[in-house]
Order: structure tokens, then sequence, then C-alpha cells
DNA sequence: AGTCTAGCCTGGGAGC
DNA sequence: TGCTCCCAGGCTAGAC
């Protein structure tokens, strides 16, 4: 599942194969997962309009045309990928825009989950999604003082909370899991009881396990692949997600699987001690 | 205002 | 073999 250190890598790899592009013409196959504006207006805005950068907030990637901001979010499943017009087309292809040179642009998702808007040029963090997010995790503004400061006003669970793009940006369900690992943390501890030691080591893992795992191309869990058809390597460092019944790396005991708000959790009770849980 | 839950989607695996 | 059920989970809208 695209996290941050997917879409970077998807952002770094896509800006090779598709910067300095120009679009001939758009097909969407899939009206719905066009956002804002409507799939019609949308494609004709972007007829003419070429590719100078491709930036990224959180977990969205932001391609800056000559008018527009294109921002896509690839949810669970989205992938991108360059290919000349001949090439034969995968599966579960939902978007497809055709560049002046004969090469191809291609958005494919399963399970069409993803999203794409359409901003006037600069008016891309005006969108409510992008507005309302949270420091990025390498900005100077996140620190272990902020982060105490915000988890101590939720009664959440801090799995919870970390996971909310509002505190801090970047955070899906696999680092989360390997986060509070590191950091010694139960996720279900209520937040507001978290100490400034915890939430300063917390922030720390954060930094470190995102940098490393964008170092490693990202996490392939399930399907992720960067736009070049590349898989990460950070799966094969980690401690908890994906490791229930395995021992764990620190003590021995057992990786157990639990879940919360609905997603599944992997942690070592003995190294996240249990108690405070809500 | 803060928190929670359903819904969006499909493929793959488990169970019968 | 083939059916049904459940799970994967980021984000939003709407309810409480």
């Amino acid at each position: 599942m695209p996290e941050l250190p997917e879409v970077e890598t998807v952002r770094r790899t896509l800006t090779e194969l598709a910067a300095g592009k120009t679009i001939a013409s758009v097909d969407v196959r899939w009206p719905k997962m066009i956002k804002k504006p409507e799939a019609e207006p949308f494609r004709d805005a972007l007829l003419g309009e070429t590719i100078h950068s491709i930036d990224r907030r959180g977990k969205f990637l932001i391609f800056q045309l000559d008018h527009y901001a294109l921002i896509s979010h690839l949810r669970m499943e989205g992938k991108f990928s360059v290919n000349e017009s001949s090439e034969a087309e995968a599966p579960h292809t939902h978007v497809i825009f055709s560049f002046t040179d004969g090469s191809e642009l291609r958005y494919r998702d399963v399970r069409k989950f993803g999203t794409m808007h359409l901003t006037e040029k600069g008016m891309e963090h005006e969108l409510s999604s992008l507005k309302a997010l949270g420091p990025e995790p390498f900005d100077p503004r996140f620190t272990p003082d902020y982060l105490h400061a915000r988890l101590q006003k939720t009664s959440r669970q801090v799995k919870t909370a970390l996971l909310d793009q509002i505190i801090v940006t970047g955070l899906g369900n696999i680092y989360v899991d390997e986060v509070l690992f590191r950091a010694r943390v139960h996720p279900h501890r209520v937040s507001s009881t978290i100490t400034p030691e915890e939430a300063a080591q917390i922030h720390a893992y954060t930094i470190s396990v995102l940098a490393e795992a964008v170092e490693r191309g990202g996490s392939t869990i399930r399907t992720y692949v960067n736009s070049q058809g590349q898989k990460g390597t950070f799966q094969e460092v980690l401690n908890v997600y994906g490791r229930a019944g395995e021992a764990c790396v620190e003590c021995g005991a057992e990786i157990v699987k639990t879940k919360t708000a609905g997603r599944g959790t992997h942690i070592c009770l003995q190294c996240q001690p249990i108690e405070h849980l809500i």
C-alpha cells in the first residue's frame, strides 16, 4: 500500500520518465476516479499541457503543468507507468495520457480506489484534502514537542492518531506498526497518556523508518512497484508488519496480530507493554 | 468539536 | 470444482 516512501519513489521514477512530455490526448475509462472537475472538462483542460515537474505532499502526487496542477492519490493499488503506445495494455488501466512523442502515461488500479483532481496552477494547496494535511515528517516543524502536544489533545489510540494525516503526513498501516514497535509503544495506548520521552521516540523513529524506507525504494508487500516496474526492499527489514506468529527480533516472543480501527495491527507484547490501554 | 463507522472496490485465499 | 465469505486499507462523508 503506497505510504510516503512508496509515493516518493513513484515521484522520483516518474519524474525521470514523464517530465518534459506534452499531453496530446486523455482517455478516461473510469470517470468516477476523476473527482474534480468532471471527466470531460478534466480531459479537455489537459490537452496541450506539458508536465514540468512532479511534487509530493504527504501521500499525494502533484503534477505541475503549464496552467494546472494534477493531484493524484494512489490509495491502495494505484500505479503509474510510461509505455510506448504500441505496448500491450495491462488489465485495470483506467486513465491514459497520450504524449506528443508517441509514449503514454498509464494509470492502473485494480481496486479503483485512487483519485485525481485538477486545479488551477498554484491553487493545489487550496484543495481541501491537501489543505488539511499536517507537517511532513522531514519538515523542521515536526518536532518531538509538537508531536507530544498533539497527542496530548486526543483520547484516540496512539496508532489511530498517527494514521491521522492532520497530525503528521505520510504514515500508513505498515510503517506505523514499525515505528511503534521500535519506539516500544503499544498501538492501543491512549494518546494523551504518551509521555514526552515516548513522543520523542515515536518522533525519531517516524523520521528514521520513513527515511530508510525511501532509501530502499519502499516496501513491496502485495503488488507495489514503482513507475519503472521495480519492487522496493524495505519489506526485508520489517520487524512486525506481516510477521504474525514469528519470533520478535528483539526478544523472541511471538508477534501477535490484532485490530485497530478495523486495520490489521502487529505487536510484540513483550517489547510494547500493554498498560494504559483504552 | 472530536470521534467513529460505513462505503468505496476487486482479487485472492480459506472453508465447505 | 465451485460457491460464499472474509480480508487487504487510505480517505471521505455523514452520524453521533
